[in-house]
DNA sequence: CCCTGAGCATC
DNA sequence: TTCGGAC
DNA sequence: GTCCGAAGATGCTCAGGG
């Protein structure tokens, strides 16, 4: 049945007809004539049509309880017997499975498709779907779909589509491509949903899940359907459906070879389901399941590798070579460089079948998965000038050898027949591994295997046959990350967003945003993104965290200003308002990654990149850790310093340490000076802006040019040569001073080399890739600009608004003085204070908005005060962080910028006499002695350091381009300088000073009430309101003042309102607060 | 021309 | 990929 | 133990919007 056999005729019927048909027409093609009955005719008018499928879909999903999946597989059964042909049989089994091809389509275009289904009965179908699905009315665009097309009615004659007729449109959606692809895919989409649910709406939810292709969300999938098939007789040999499958994935062949020769056997090109290892959590753990087997103690371990899985078929007399990935997609085309390997005719076989994992490698060193999905995803020619890695192929199987299956023998023999036959190379090698037969062998070769930048190993039973598809127990999986050892790797991380979930999540939060604690370069608090977590949560803990975070979060969807987020890391969630109150959760995960999305550590990595976590999983909460307790950033940083991964590529580059550069000399030619001084600008811009932004929008042209520029430095260490190695100096530069210098030096050689000044292709390529590196930062300074003049603003906005507060509160100070003469406050007067403040507050809520206060009634300071009575070190301890945080900003600052200023290469200075000598030195000692001054003076300190920068601004300016292509802007120097991060520390911490004399002056206050210990406000008090109360003496006077005092507090200090807010909350422990988990979730350490 | 969002692939 | 729930 | 369906990060590719 090859595709030989096709009739010529048949083929061009095939070639009239379309490529999607292509398939079913082979299939006849092998079959004799007669088998080609029912005419499509006939076939039509019998044919099933999809309202009936999806009765016994919807049928089938109803079921539940004790037996519920044997009643679901007779459900199934009879969905099967209704079927009348094979051909059907085909696309029912295709249906359900979901198995289509590619149909870019998905969650988005569902939802807008909604648009296009000609519904009468409701307005914006679209945006009211979009509606249910935020709320939580409907568990997912299926259910959605559904409700809408009910709303229809089944009046007068509507379509309903037969299974044929769906599958050919399913066909064509997968064929849209390019100019108006989207808006055709989704009319198509909308029309397909018209012909399948307006007879049935179970019909719409059904065939929106199978576009969708996650399962039909009934319970069963290929494995439940697999055993109705079993049992229904229409397909002879139904009960070796999956048999058959494991070594042919395509459902249509698979049918045909049912009914004929039934032969369940591997073939060279058809992909083989891999096996998979279950995961074990221990050495113990996995010792005990293979003594538990009994029998065999013949087993090997064998490095887990971090890549991707890739079964290899090759044929050695026709020089062909194929790849399937892990799901069985061809991916022959990804790895061009190690087709030639295969083919070579060192190799002792005819053809073979081997399962292998592909690694990016660098000669002997593995490198992370990271590197070999960067890899491009499409068919690329042989001849690429630039890859981004190597790779290699570590065999560890072999299925099939010259021609024959050898799937059932056992490993031992796979392996030694394959080692027979096949060539070793640099791109095709052996998996590591070794023999072992007890405990303390496997920790060894645990040990061995993590340092050599793997995952952990996978154990096989050397006596076990090969099992396709099957998560065999004879393969064992042990991770690193699973290993109760790793308690370094546990984060305490605190939700700051949340989102609601899918399916059967779709009444809770189903994930949350994560953050760590950031103790940046200023005073304020800051939480950093590090990754999203839905995994490790049982359902008890999900509803328990949707009741106390359902309060908490804004409506706004606006940042809350307690955290960095990146634009990409902050796209569909729901924050939460405060993060006092905001749980923190322990998780694991498998390994620290590089990331754009999410901003943990920016400003903290040599390559300026930020911090995410591979795999991210819930341990369990804790209750009994505030938000101010959560892992640090710099924990967090150095948890990704300490991985084997990066310590093996800093080891590597390090190692080949050489003596300083020569400082770069004056005979450059023309053209290459031009570049030179802007790439020193480029690399100033760099060097002074990454790190000590904060916040850093990272995008994919970015991301990659980041690493351009990183690789550029870091480069330098393997392209200067190595003569001249003065063993006088054995140090090598430190990775702080790699200098830019270097990298022109290199380039420079580059193009003299080539005789011609354009010929050099390097050349060519360093200067468009400068030009764009060059104009990115042009741009990203300017959104800099842009950003750090709305900041300042706010930020001028907010001292102000504090220094308002911090007067009122003097006054309020000295107010109470009064109202207490004997320095003693009577119960009636704490009573009346707190009853009146509440009123106050409950006043203005309904004055607003007429409710009850749902945004949380405004807090004021004397509430404030009473509530700060209870011992309450937790917010102690957030005065002392905030406190100590602000005396470290100042240090950090000047610290940098010195450092700044002696990073500066010398051989730059040198270079550029009249620039770097004045340019960073000064910069930096102007900033430091303005930060001195600073610490008395802030206006002083202000205007020396703008001085300095106007100052280097001019200098900045005298500099002329020489190449015209890479003039510099026109950028306003003491613009661009002024918004630069040490400014803006400044007004921060202008902030920091005059929250902190607040805060100092509360908890003074606080502290004068606390001998006092009142008793707790009674109820009857509350909303009484001053005015209520008769007003005789002096001191009922004074509070009237105070009422007038703190209305305004109300109305005009928002920021301060906030604050407030927060602390009251802390110390009042609402019902649901995040304290009283500790009763339903305790700690144990 | 560049950036973003959606879809899909890998893990 | 990881994990929890239902059977 | 099996099966299903929740959930994660990253990176590439394409179409569409400015
Ligand atoms: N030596 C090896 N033997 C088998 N699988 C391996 C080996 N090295 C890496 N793997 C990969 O590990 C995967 C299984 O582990 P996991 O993905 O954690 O379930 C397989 O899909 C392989 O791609």
């Amino acid at each position: 049945m090859s595709r030989g056999s096709v009739p010529a005729a048949l083929c061009l019927v095939v070639m009239l007809v379309g490529s999607r048909l292509c398939q079913q027409l082979r299939a006849f093609a092998g079959r004799p004539p007669c088998r080609l009955t029912p005419r499509p005719r006939a076939l039509a008018t019998r044919a099933m049509k999809f309202s009936k499928f999806a009765q016994f879909l919807e049928e089938a999903s109803q079921i539940s309880g004790p037996g519920s999946r044997h009643r679901r597989i007779q459900r199934i059964l009879t969905l099967f017997e209704a079927v009348r042909s094979t051909e059907e049989m085909k696309l029912v089994l295709k249906l359900m499975l979901c198995d289509l091809d590619k149909i870019n389509v998905g969650h988005a275009l569902l939802l807008a498709a909604a648009d296009e289904m000609g519904l009468k009965s409701t307005k914006k179908p679209a945006e009211k779907l979009a509606q249910w699905l935020s709320r939580g009315d409907v568990p997912d665009v299926g259910e959605g779909w559904q409700r809408l097309l009910k709303k229809e009615g089944t009046a007068g004659t509507v379509e309903d589509w037969n299974l044929q007729q769906v599958w050919e449109a399913l066909e064509k959606i997968s064929e849209i491509q390019s100019e108006g692809a989207v808006q055709k895919r989704t009319q198509l989409v909308g029309k397909l949903a018209t012909g399948c649910g307006r007879k049935e709406p179970a019909g719409g939810k059904f065939i929106c899940r199978i576009m969708y292709g996650k399962g039909l969300g009934i319970g069963a999938n290929k494995k439940t359907v697999a055993k109705a098939f079993a049992k229904q007789r229409l397909v002879p040999n139904g009960e070796r459906l999956l048999e058959m499958l494991e070594v042919n994935p395509d459902i249509d062949r698979v049918l045909e070879s049912l009914e004929g020769d039934c032969q369940a056997l591997a073939q060279l090109w058809s992909p083989i389901t891999p096996a998979c290892a279950q995961p074990s959590r221990s050495v113990e753990e996995v010792m005990q399941k293979i003594h538990t087997k009994g029998k065999s103690m013949n087993w090997r371990a064998e490095w887990k590798y971090d890549g991707e899985r890739l079964q290899i078929h090759a044929d050695k007399k026709s020089k062909q070579v194929r790849l399937f990935s892990r799901n069985l997609n061809n991916v022959t085309g990804r790895f061009p460089q190690v087709l030639d390997a295969m083919i070579t005719d060192k190799h002792n076989f005819e053809n073979i079948i081997l399962d292998a994992e592909v690694v990016a490698v660098d000669g002997d060193r593995i490198l992370p998965f990271q590197i070999l999905s960067r890899r491009p995803r499409q068919a690329q020619g042989r001849t690429k000038q630039q890859d981004v890695a190597d790779v290699a192929f570590f065999v560890f199987d072999c299925l099939f050898v010259d021609g024959e299956s050898i799937l059932h023998q056992p490993l031992k023999e796979r392996r030694s027949r394959v080692w027979k036959v096949l060539s070793k190379s640099d791109q095709i090698r052996i998996a590591e591994g070794q023999a072992f037969t007890d405990a303390k062998e496997l920790q060894v070769a645990l040990g061995k295997s993590i340092r050599a930048s793997t995952e952990g190993l996978i154990l096989k039973n050397l006596d076990s046959p090969y099992e396709p598809g099957v998560r065999t127990a004879e393969w064992l999986k042990l991770k690193k990350d699973y290993l109760d050892s790793s308690l370094s790797d546990s984060i305490d991380a605190v939700a700051v967003g949340v989102r609601r979930g899918n399916g059967q999540r779709s009444s809770v939060y189903g994930s949350f945003l994560l953050a760590v604690r950031s103790k940046g370069s200023s005073g304020h608090c800051k939480f950093q993104t590090i990754c999203a977590v839905g995994t490790g949560l049982t359902n008890q803990v999900l509803n328990d965290l949707y009741e106390l975070c359902q309060p908490l979060v804004s409506d706004s969807g606006v940042v809350p200003d307690f955290l960095d987020a990146t634009s990409a890391g902050s796209k569909g969630w729901m924050w939460i308002k405060d993060f006092w109150k905001a749980p923190v959760m322990e998780i694991t995960a498998a390994d620290l990654t590089e990331s754009s999305v999410h901003s943990c550590g920016l400003g903290h990595l040599e390559n300026s990149t930020a911090i995410g976590l591979r795999f991210p999983r819930v341990l369990r909460l804790r209750p009994d850790k505030g938000p101010e307790q959560a892992t640090t950033t710099e924990q967090v940083v150095s948890m990704y310093n300490d991985q084997p991964q990066i310590k093996s590529v800093r080891r590597s580059t390090k190692g080949s340490g050489k003596p300083k550069a020569e400082p770069m000399t004056k005979r450059m030619a023309k053209p290459e000076a031009g570049l030179k001084r802007n790439m020193m600008r480029m690399g100033m811009a760099v060097v002074t802006m990454f790190p000590l932004r904060r916040v850093r929008r990272l995008g994919k042209g970015e991301a990659h040019l980041r690493r351009g520029l990183w690789d550029l430095l870091t480069a330098e260490v393997r392209l200067m040569p190595e003569k001249d190695e003065s063993p006088q100096s054995p140090e090598t530069i430190p990775e702080e001073k790699r200098s830019w210098a270097s990298v022109f030096e290199h380039f420079r050689e580059k193009g003299e080399n080539s005789e011609t000044n354009s010929a050099s292709s390097d050349l060519k390529a360093f200067r468009s890739f400068a030009r764009r590196a060059h104009q990115l930062l042009e741009r990203q300074q300017q959104r800099a600009i842009q950003s750090r003049r709305a900041a300042l603003h706010e930020s001028s906005l907010r001292t102000e608004r504090l220094s308002l507060a911090l007067a009122e509160a003097e006054e309020l100070e000295d107010l109470l003085k009064q109202v207490e003469p004997s320095s003693k406050v009577s119960e009636s007067d704490v009573e009346r204070l707190s009853g009146w403040s509440t009123s106050a507050s409950s006043t203005r809520a309904s004055g607003v908005s007429g409710a009850s206060g749902s945004s949380g009634a405004a807090s004021q300071p004397v509430q404030l005060l009473s509530g700060w009575e209870g011992e309450d070190v937790e917010a102690r301890q957030k005065l002392g962080l905030l406190q100590s945080a602000m005396s470290q900003a100042a240090g950090e600052l000047r610290s940098g910028l010195l450092r700044l200023s002696k990073d500066s290469p010398k051989e730059l200075s040198e270079d550029f006499p009249g620039i770097l000598a004045t340019f960073l030195p000064q910069l930096a000692q102007s900033c430091a002695d303005a930060m001195q001054v600073g610490e008395d003076d802030w206006a002083t300190a202000e205007a020396c350091l703008l001085e300095a920068l106007a100052q280097t601004s001019q200098m900045t300016m005298t500099l002329e381009p020489a190449d015209p292509d890479f003039c510099m802007p026109d950028l306003d120097h003491s613009t661009l300088f002024t918004e630069m991060p040490g400014v803006q520390l400044l007004e921060e911490q202008r902030d920091q000073r005059a929250l902190q004399k607040l805060l100092e002056r509360i908890e003074a206050l606080s502290q004068r009430f606390q001998s006092e210990a009142p008793p707790p406000v009674p109820e009857a008090a509350r909303g009484q309101g001053l005015k209520g109360l008769k007003v005789q003496t002096l001191r009922s006077a004074k509070l009237d003042e105070l009422e007038g005092q703190v209305q305004r507090l109300v109305e005009e200090n928002q920021a301060l309102e906030e604050r407030l807010e927060q602390e009251r909350a802390r110390v009042e422990s609402p019902p649901l607060g995040w304290a009283s988990f500790s009763k339903r979730y305790p700690f144990q350490p």
